[in-house]
DNA sequence: TTATTTACTTTGACTATCAAACAATATAAC
DNA sequence: GTTATATTGTTTGATAGTCAAAGTAAATAA
């Protein structure tokens, strides 16, 4: 149990690290790219529910935004049925950001996983459901 | 793969805010406990290395450091062979600091694994060791 | 119709961070 | 041995991310 607890910590560690270094080259800040990345799997949302899902306030989120729309990575538009919300979103430079950040990810996956046996995958993967259920 | 992969990011994500909540009721930020944690699994190091493996300058790490021996957590030594060097380590209350964080990582990995059996435990520990040697 | 709640923005303060300039010491070159 | 170069740590100035609190507008409840 102990060795696995130290496996899983360093696994976090190197999984933060790696992603830092592929944000580094992007030219965007990490919290950017998250921001990007809650836009590009889960699609369009209000400030609010972006905000949750990032763990930050709507404030803080507020000029975030403002940047991003800057740089032309999102775009927000109104809300139809709640005139106090905000709708925000990927455009398609945004997306292609997304598209290119995840392609990334998959890489990475493909390359640690290049040494476990088809066996070893299925148990991985179902372990990894029970195991992100039960936080 | 591509599952694979979304719940390798779902699990990174939990663990991130998992992380964040426990540090939070510590009282004391997230660099300073990731300092504290270093410290504590490799033992005293000089500032440069300890730099190196919290992946900041040393400049940052000399305000972060002035700041934790204020709180106590740790002190500076002089090195022995070098005298460009400062030795840093943890005091009695940043041992316990540390022990009480990895108590409740490893709290954390009893809890998610608790509906693996035992197989998938051996083959979930092999795994993370083959996948940890890929980074 | 009024009171309360919710969504977002703005502002002020604080922390973490880096890059660059600096001082002290160690190491390499000659 | 002396000089030049590299390394270690600190300081300083600038920037980004963050929150809490106050403010505005709109939706919902009383």
């Amino acid at each position: 149990m102990h060795s696995l607890n130290n496996l899983i910590i360093e696994f976090y560690d190197k999984l933060s690290s790696w992603e830092q270094s592929v944000v580094k080259d992007t030219g965007y800040s990490l919290a950017q790219v998250h921001t990007i990345e809650v836009l590009g799997s889960h699609g369009s949302m209000r400030m609010k529910e972006l905000a949750d899902r990032l763990a930050i306030t709507t404030g803080t989120l507020t000029v975030q935004v403002d940047k991003l729309v800057k740089f032309g990575l999102i775009t927000r538009s109104p809300h139809e049925d709640d005139r106090r919300s905000i709708l925000v979103g990927l455009t398609s430079e945004g997306m292609a950001l997304h598209k290119h950040h995840n392609r990334m990810h998959i890489q990475l996956t493909e390359d640690i996983t290049r040494h476990l046996d088809q066996n070893s995958i299925d148990v991985l993967t179902k372990s990894f459901e029970k195991m992100n259920r039960e936080f």
